[in-house]
DNA sequence: AGCACGCCGACT
DNA sequence: GTCGGCGTGCTC
């Protein structure tokens, strides 16, 4: 309105003040111009900068630098201060910044500011070339180094920090110690007590490695994947590294890393969820004798900061961390590899709703580098990437000496008789594997006792007040692990909101006693198992056992220490671990993968079925799956057990084409959110109307409807689908169309966000 | 998102 | 007479 007036001012003449253009953390999706002083150096891009906004001040970083601006004079500010003299990103990693804010739709300030560690995102100073004193590392102290791991067998988190710090004589970084899992910090402090270990600062150079010559002679197809990737080290290529469980992947890594580090350059290595998988960083650390710089959530911000900083000047040759360390800054990247490419979280689900694995591949194109994606159980997308050769695929078929691919068996559950989930096939299974002395492996999808706490008289059932879901009925509400409490103790949770109550003594409707818990939970087949063998010890693994801090280490120790004989848990058991003892998997219920809302169910369960097959039976006993189902003939569950998981990718991506649905076309899902049904519904009809208006023929405009799950803690939700054949012909779209919507009174009433090639569409 | 300004209800 | 509800506008 106000700079209607004049034309935008020319700032190109000799003594025009010199403008940046500044990413302001604010859900603005734009950024923000502003004058350098006189007198002052123009900050570069990639610094940060204290600037003027609003009523008060931020960190914001500098985009570039601009000659003109379409901003009124008496509008624009000048920045207050220069946080950094040389950029906190380097060109590229801004670049990336830059296309990702742009093709996720997300706002520049939150994307590039959302990349930094908290501590640099409030303003405070990179330590750069490391404190003159060195890093500081952890060491025995001499006290420390007499003591026998027998004294220590009472605190098995000290007995693990000692034996990592024996053998890191030279001293232990933070971030060393933070590959550990559980409370390695408490450990630390109570052994400083004791005056068993002490802070040093870091003397040499990079940490020596066990025994850098020890490496285990790759086979032939590791060979040429090595070679083959390698080969490309100077040009962007996708790869994807294909590879049954066991059958070398990191192996092949590795060797890649090593090379690289030798060419003067580094390696990215994205993995899923560090929390629960620190062996790969374990492993790499080992292995690798060149400094490695680790980033993940579990770590405190000063080793964040510390991580970036070796990451950005290039001291860290080996960056490996989770989702975001995508982003992070890298002095002279070299290779990028995301393991586990499959998995589904490296995708943000909420948020600023970016796809890791993906921005890697963008990544590497914008570097000019290799990218190498790898996985048992590839995406679709990603065998898509290989059938039209954009990626080169590389297969590694051969299992580890020794290991035997398992054996798949269906268990039709038709007609059975059928206790708390259990065949009796699935009972004799066990039976056998606990007389064989070895651990069996169940799977069930939902944790708690029950999904549903029904009255056998009228049917009611025990529904959330804020949420379209069922109260699901744990029977364990607190420590008490035996089965001490009385039959209908317990509690109902809402695992859709924070809503907890207790059961009702009687039906709220019809007054009746006879309520029923239905359905299966892991507490149920816990229970249940229990009952049936009543010698073997049960184990029972999912986010209620697993939420105290270090609970998964102790649950880890109990299996590998031959502890546990039956484990029984949800998907989180699935992820990278190794089992060798475990011989016998087991999937309760496998028809929820078939007839999932989403279309990509089939596939999760595809991954999941065949990730877990490769838990089973890793020594020279072969593994046997059991796959319990109601549709035993289903077209997809049978190629995947004969054809294994590549037939299954095959007919999916058929089924995908036909369906035209990714990766066969695009989608982005508008979604929003609001206390009353109506405000979502206006805010995206109104959405509609402007993307049909702005819509190619090339672009479906479908909705908008209810989410699956209408109301969740007490907002009603809806979706409008935007669907293209072309990429392009849908992100043109799309930026138009945000302008537009961020106009619209409608907007302001509703929280509302967009996800551009959507996981989940729940 | 935050934060201001601004214009209409039930209270000291 | 005011405290305060949230609708509307703005952030270089």
């Amino acid at each position: 309105m106000t700079d209607a007036g004049g034309p935008p001012q020319t700032r190109a003449d000799r003594n025009a003040p010199r403008l940046v253009r500044v990413a302001v953390p604010s859900p603005l999706r734009r950024a923000f111009d502003y004058l350098v002083p006189d007198g002052q150096c123009a900050p570069a891009a990639g610094a940060r900068v204290r600037v003027p906004f609003g009523r008060g001040s931020r960190v914001g970083l500098v985009l570039e630098h601009i000659d003109d601006t379409h901003v009124p004079a008496a509008r624009l500010k000048a920045i207050s201060a220069v946080i950094d003299s040389e950029p906190i990103f380097d060109a590229a990693s801004l670049a990336l910044l830059r296309w990702a804010s742009d093709y996720f739709h997300h706002p520049i300030g939150e994307v590039v500011l959302g990349a930094l560690p908290a501590g640099l995102r409030a303003g405070k100073p990179l330590a750069t070339h490391g404190d003159p004193q060195g890093v500081a590392v952890w060491r025995l102290t001499p006290s420390g180094a007499l003591l026998e791991s027998s004294d220590l067998e009472r605190a098995p988190r000290q007995l693990e920090v000692w034996e990592f710090l024996r053998a890191h004589t030279d001293g232990a970084r933070v971030e060393d110690l933070a590959t550990l899992a559980g409370d390695w910090r408490g450990a630390l402090a109570s052994m400083r007590k004791k005056g068993w270990v002490e802070r040093g600062h870091e003397q040499g150079k990079a940490p020596s490695p066990d025994s850098p010559t020890a490496h285990p002679e790759p086979n032939v197809e590791q060979r040429e994947a090595i070679d083959t990737v390698y080969a490309a080290r100077d040009r962007f290529h996708g790869f994807l590294l294909d590879g049954v469980t066991g059958s070398g992947k990191t192996e092949v890594y590795l060797a890649l890393i090593e090379r690289v580090i030798a060419l003067g350059r580094q390696t990215l290595v994205l993995i899923p969820e560090i929390g629960l998988t620190p062996q790969i960083v374990a492993r790499l650390r080992q292995r690798l004798s060149a400094p490695m710089a680790v980033l993940h959530s579990g770590l405190g911000d000063g080793e964040r900061r510390r991580a970036f900083a070796m990451a950005r000047d290039g001291r860290a040759s080996v960056v490996v961390g989770t989702r975001s360390a995508v982003f992070a800054p890298l002095a002279r990247p070299g290779l990028f590899v995301v393991d586990e490419e499959h998995d589904a979280s490296f995708k943000q689900q909420d948020g600023f709703r970016y796809s890791a694995r993906d921005l890697a591949v963008v990544r590497a194109h914008q570097c000019g580098v290799p990218v190498l994606l790898g996985s048992a159980t590839p995406s679709l997308e990603s065998l898509n990437n290989v059938a039209t050769g954009r990626y080169t695929s590389l297969k590694l078929s051969q299992r580890a000496a020794g290991a035997l691919a398992p054996r798949i068996e269906v268990v039709d559950l038709r007609g059975q008789p059928f206790d708390d989930g259990i065949s009796q096939r699935l009972v004799n299974a066990v039976t056998e594997c606990l007389e064989s002395g070895d651990q069996a492996l169940l799977f069930v999808n939902r944790r708690g006792f029950a999904p549903v706490l029904m009255c056998h008289a009228c049917g009611w059932q025990a529904d959330c007040r804020r949420c379209d879901a069922h109260m699901v009925f744990h029977r364990s509400s607190s420590r008490s692990s035996g089965r001490s409490s009385d039959e209908h103790s317990g509690t109902l949770r809402c695992h859709h909101c924070a809503s907890e109550r207790e059961p009702p003594p009687a039906c709220p409707s019809c007054g009746s006693d006879d309520l029923r818990a239905l359905g299966l939970g892991t507490e149920r087949i816990a229970e249940a198992l229990a009952e049936r063998f009543p010698d073997a010890r049960i184990e029972r693994v999912d986010r209620d056992r697993v939420r105290r801090k270090d609970a998964m280490q102790e649950v880890l120790d109990g299996i590998h220490s031959g502890h546990t004989d039956i484990l029984v848990g949800t998907q989180m058991l699935a992820k990278g671990h190794h089992f060798p003892n475990v011989t016998l998997v087991c999937v309760l219920d496998a028809d929820g993968g078939l007839f999932g809302a989403d279309f990509r169910a089939a596939e999760r369960m595809a991954q999941l079925v065949t990730q877990v097959a490769g838990r089973a039976g890793r020594g020279e006993r072969p593994g046997r799956v059991l796959i319990q189902t109601h549709h035993p003939d289903h077209p997809l569950l049978t190629l995947l057990i004969h054809e294994g998981y590549a037939g299954f990718g095959m007919a999916a991506l058929s089924e995908r084409k036909l369906a035209a649905l990714p990766p066969f076309s695009s989608l982005a899902l508008l979604r929003a959110e609001a206390p009353q049904r109506d405000r979502a519904n206006d805010f995206l009809c109104q959405a509609r109307d402007r993307a049909r208006a702005l819509a190619s023929h090339a672009v479906q405009v479908l909705g908008p409807v209810p989410a699956p799950m209408e109301r969740r803690a007490g907002r009603f939700r809806a979706q409008l689908l935007l669907q293209a054949d072309e990429r392009g012909a849908l992100h043109a779209l799309l930026s138009p169309l945000l302008a537009e919507l961020e106009t619209l009174k409608s907007a302001r009433r509703v929280r509302w966000s967009l996800d551009v090639d959507p996981q989940e569409m729940l």
